[in-house]
DNA sequence: TAGATTGTTAATCGATTAACAATC
DNA sequence: TAGATTGTTAATCGATTAACAATC
């Protein structure tokens, strides 16, 4: 089990202090301060401060924080640093979208396989893989060590597969179904829920006008 | 302009209830009390009365709520009972899934058009909608009133397309480019970061080990 | 009426910001 | 060394929870 106690909002920063630092990377800039950083991503620099050391000193006075290593110490601390095998669920546009999305492998996750319940689409090839049998999916998580699974099906059912996969040691689920999985503590859930998402908009829309 | 304050943690917290309030009303329940709801939804009771009372007293002492009145009011706090020109800009895979994503003429988020850059996307048929060229979206956005763009682009010429439509009147963007837009502040962004998930997910696998 | 449950105020908790001594 | 900027403690702010009078 990691450190002390970080919070979600916390945690949540993390991905973007990664984003930004990369792309000072990528304008080669070597060194930044919390209050240079403060002016690109829009926090403060006290918060900056905060937050990372949580994790650790990785400043210097008077110099303020190394870019690269910086990024990669962060990197580390959002596990980019190792892989995890996934399956995704649910071959649909959504599935196939995801499926196609690059960012994936660098973030260490390696999609094994596709999965659906539909005959129309279990032996369809998408990308490298052709998709499988639903029913088969206890056995192919055990056999070959899954972690992850991608879950990009209709909520109805959700809950059933949820629980066939737990069974055989899925540790963590990036659901992108509409509905709050119940998970063993132990096994992760990370939610996009686009239509929550959407309604936000709608709301906030509404009251800027 | 609308209410009081009300902070972001609030309304983020508002397509909960909308979405756990349809699931009762789909079951036929007529009346819940904060308690009830807070069992299910997982916030506190206390916190479901607060967040409702921001907007008005939708309850009754001794009684509870009428779920469907209450659906319906969160349906109108949301803006669900209006209706959005929107278009669609980047037609790959997570654009076309998008497209094909239903839920949104249910929040009232109307599609007229689909654009993309690329000349081999162009004139393609999606759905019921053929690919037009990115070069004439200024064009179509003023002729159609349209109020919303949708982003399914990669972030390089993210952020000059934006310029380019909220010139022409865009008011909202659901964005998906992994890049946070500067827009004037009139201009609602809501933006779906799939990296920033990802990583959030891999955080806390590694946590939890 | 008695019981239930809201709406709302007050108390607590946690997260953010400010300040500054430490130190590169 | 002098200047800059961190790491960290203290102060503030905001959000959540608890409590309870109002009232259906």
């Amino acid at each position: 089990m990691g450190n002390k106690n970080i919070s979600m909002a916390v945690i949540r920063r993390l991905p973007k202090y990664h984003r930004y630092l990369g792309d000072l990377l990528d304008k080669d800039i070597q060194r930044i301060s919390s209050k240079e950083l403060s002016d690109i991503i829009g926090f403060t620099a006290s918060q900056i401060r905060q937050d990372l050391n949580n994790f650790g000193g990785f400043g210097q006075q008077g110099y303020g924080y190394n870019v690269e290593a910086l990024h990669s110490e962060i990197g580390k601390i959002l596990g980019l640093d190792r892989t995890y095998k996934a399956i995704l669920v649910g071959a649909g546009n959504l599935g196939q979208a995801i499926a196609n999305y690059s960012g994936f492998r660098k973030a260490g996750f390696e999609i094994k396989a596709l999965f659906d319940a539909n005959p129309r689409m279990i032996g369809l090839k998408i990308r490298e893989f052709e998709v499988l049998d639903s029913e088969n999916i206890e056995e192919f998580i055990q056999k070959n060590d899954i972690d992850i699974a991608i879950l990009c099906i209709p909520k109805n059912g959700a809950q059933e597969l949820m629980n066939r996969i737990v069974k055989v040691g899925i540790k963590g689920v990036w659901n992108f179904a509409p509905i709050d999985l119940e998970v063993p503590k132990d096994v992760i859930v990370e939610n996009v829920n686009l239509t929550e998402s959407l309604f936000t908009l709608s709301y906030l829309m509404k009251e800027s006008e």
